[in-house]
DNA sequence: GTATTGATTTTTGTATACAAGAATGTTGAC
DNA sequence: GTCAACATTCTTGTATACAAAAATCAATAC
């Protein structure tokens, strides 16, 4: 498991930009980078590469890379393809997951439901994550797998913002019992359509969505 | 628009794979590449990241990177994960696409018809493209557009191989027009399932892409 | 004061040099 | 002949050097 130097880089300015140390737009200084990380240009341009290509930020030639925060608009167009994913994970999960996937699945939501009694937001901010998880691997689709993860991912920093509302864990959890119910029935269809939903971003979530991304 | 040299490296190294060139878990030797290329060592591992962020290559740290040309399974989860995402824009095309989306549509599928009927498989292919990208436009989503058009292009090869057999241009022209129909009249459902069985791939497809992968 | 042109300085992109790990080949023991 | 230990060669990863484009600044014209 040889991480290279750049590798490290690449994984700490996504840290750093998921913090919002950066504003939208701001040029990364290639060579600032690399006083701040005792290191060459090499690497740090390397790492930069990344962020680009992860759509983090935007490489315009020969004037640098600048980091693309996105606005309410990207955002709500990045959870709205989110919860067609998750709509199609639950698709397939519903028609293919096995019994142990179940099994850990509501495990999962278990350790969810602790989380929400003893009103611990972080713990159940990561097991939400879990769950969510199950569901993409039960939907037995390595390439599938791969994009909700990264789209996930890519989407924690606000989720963490969103979980903060009064009642949306409670909510949350409820959602996620009809969620195993369908699945179990290998309902692919309700499976799909209660995911989408759950994802979705609208209403009152908008709102908050949009309160979060001030602060 | 200043192209580096870079970029362009990656564009011929993806076309170079893309046309098969190098088979599965082949090295790509930097500096053969670099002297094929007249160019440095650096941009061609500028390149090479790049190929491997886009999935087609793997890297092993102090190893170098090996292409990975997508097996039959891969294959299969991609092309299913291609219908979900054009399911997805499909049902949000229903309800949100213009007058003026409309009728691009509409004369992208004359376009198609025309090359069926002059059975002109290369036209087919280039204009049904055009056919399904306007769809993807037509969600009115820029991250879930760049999300098809990503994949679209991936599997660009292999939905080649596929038009050459009998009949699948009819066929595919025929599920355009319910496709159209489910559209203009604002059923997200339908147009959803429809354009899902469209570009799933089972049964005899299965079979046509199986052996399109041997030759 | 503003704008424009040209010199100067930065900054990116590429080439080259160097360091360290991996692969390869050779020698010697058995 | 096989295997192991060592030396050599190759390859990757990083640092540095250089070229060219862009940004900044200064001087001049108006």
């Amino acid at each position: 498991m040889g991480l290279k130097r750049a590798d490290q880089i690449a994984e700490s300015l996504e840290q750093l930009v998921f913090q919002g140390e950066y504003k939208d737009g701001e040029r990364l200084d290639e060579i600032r980078l690399a006083e701040q990380f005792s290191v060459s240009r090499t690497p740090v341009r390397e790492a930069l590469q990344r962020l680009v290509m992860s759509g983090m930020a935007e490489q315009i030639p020969r004037r640098g890379v600048f980091i693309r925060q996105p606005g309410p608009v990207e955002l709500l167009e990045m959870f709205e393809t989110m919860a067609e994913l998750e709509a199609a994970c639950g698709r397939f999960a519903a028609a293919r997951m096995t019994d142990e996937g179940l099994e850990r699945l509501s495990d999962a939501n278990r350790r969810c439901r602790d989380a929400v009694e003893k009103e611990d937001a972080a713990e159940y901010y990561h097991e939400n994550e879990i769950f969510h998880q199950e569901i993409y691997r039960g939907a037995t689709n390595s390439y599938l797998l791969g994009e909700a993860l990264r789209l996930q991912n890519r989407l924690k920093p606000y989720r963490r913002v969103q979980l903060r509302f009064r009642g949306r864990m409670a909510q949350s959890l409820a959602e996620h019992d009809e969620i195993i119910q369908a699945l179990k029935t290998g309902d692919s269809e309700l499976a799909a359509k209660l995911l989408r939903a759950h994802v979705t971003v609208q209403g009152e979530k908008f709102q908050q969505l949009i309160a979060g991304l001030k602060n």
